[in-house]
DNA sequence: CGGCAACATATGTTTCAACAGATGTCGTTG
DNA sequence: CAACGACATCTGTTGAAACATATGTTGCCG
């Protein structure tokens, strides 16, 4: 949106957000365009996934929190895959401080417990109940259906080039805060 | 994030988002890379904006909002620019439903001001103010700053080549709802 | 003209995100 | 062990998004 509704310029014949938009004519940059389009994608694609996880009582937040969790479970067959909320925090994938209200909705819920560490009883055990995992099992057609749908026009080759570009243009991005380098701790599976 | 947390699976080098988060393995599948590389791109551009916005009492939205007026007054030198509501709303980057509020406060801090239309009363006409255009003027070195900054490491192909294939990536969402055809009003300038 | 559907905007309510600051805990230092 | 700073989580409050619904308006049909 910065630099949104903008000018006409002929000549970049991408056309894309253009004519998605009520807007008409492409943009004065590539800049602003690759930007605009960044932005609409991501909420286009948001409000898909919102939707359906919204009719089984979870927001796109919570789902990422609970898929965190049982990636904690799985790498910790023999334990519960239990999690501090600092943890969590970090694999969001878009940064969230405050966890303590999305574990709050999910216990409440009953798809995830907490336990205090005795060891260090600042800190908070966080792991998905068995309520929590067949959610998301019942959830998992959807999300497949979803995301298939959304790349019905993508080669393979094309979703490669395009995390390639972005993982490049994200690193002008200043708020790479909250990137610590973090330890190796392989949740296995998917 | 659906696919969010996600599992180990050599083969794919992109290595993006992966070490970008907690996170320490390349991603099952390419779609669900690309996918969270989307979020979490737009996530920390939307960030960079809102921080630089909000010291100013705007917030994207708002932000966006004026965008679409000033280049609506641009369009239309001899008069106020006026635009509906409901325009306003297929013109923002991500559409909003809640075209009212986002106006309310716009008017509330003298940036626009409304007026109803005669012939149809339903509709009430919004354009800038000279407060909310200075504003803009006032912001745009800023808003420049951060895109180049943002860009640092593309060129302009790389711009470009991201721009098409976002395009063809969001034609296979969902929600591709309020996109009418819509008319061809130009707003000139940037 | 009365009724009715389509419309444009406004309002009410619930839910969530964001920021600030509070609480309780640990480790260290003297 | 008292004091202090760093830390992890929690709480309080405010502001905005989401969704449904209400209000007021128009145009049309009979």
């Amino acid at each position: 949106m910065p630099g949104g509704p903008s000018a006409p310029s002929a000549s970049t014949e991408v056309a894309g957000v253009a004519s998605d938009i009520g807007k008409r004519t492409p943009f004065q940059c590539p800049r602003v365009e690759a930007y605009v389009n960044v932005i609409r994608t991501a909420s286009l694609f948001s409000a898909d996934f919102e939707r359906l996880f919204r009719s089984h009582g979870l927001s796109e937040a919570t789902y990422n929190v609970l898929r965190i969790l049982r990636g904690s479970k799985l790498a910790d067959p023999a334990g519960l895959g239990e999690v501090t909320c600092q943890r969590i925090g970090e694999q969001m994938v878009s940064p969230v401080p405050d966890v303590t209200r999305l574990v709050d909705r999910l216990e409440r819920q009953g798809l995830a417990r907490r336990r205090r560490c005795e060891r260090d009883r600042r800190v908070v055990y966080v792991s998905i109940t068995p309520e929590g995992e067949s959610l998301l099992d019942h959830l998992a057609p959807g999300v497949d259906d979803q995301h298939a749908a959304h790349c019905a026009d993508m080669t393979e080759a094309d979703l490669r080039r395009l995390s390639a570009l972005l993982t490049a243009f994200r690193a002008g991005a200043r708020s790479t805060r909250g990137v610590r380098p973090g330890q190796s701790n392989p949740n296995s599976k998917d």
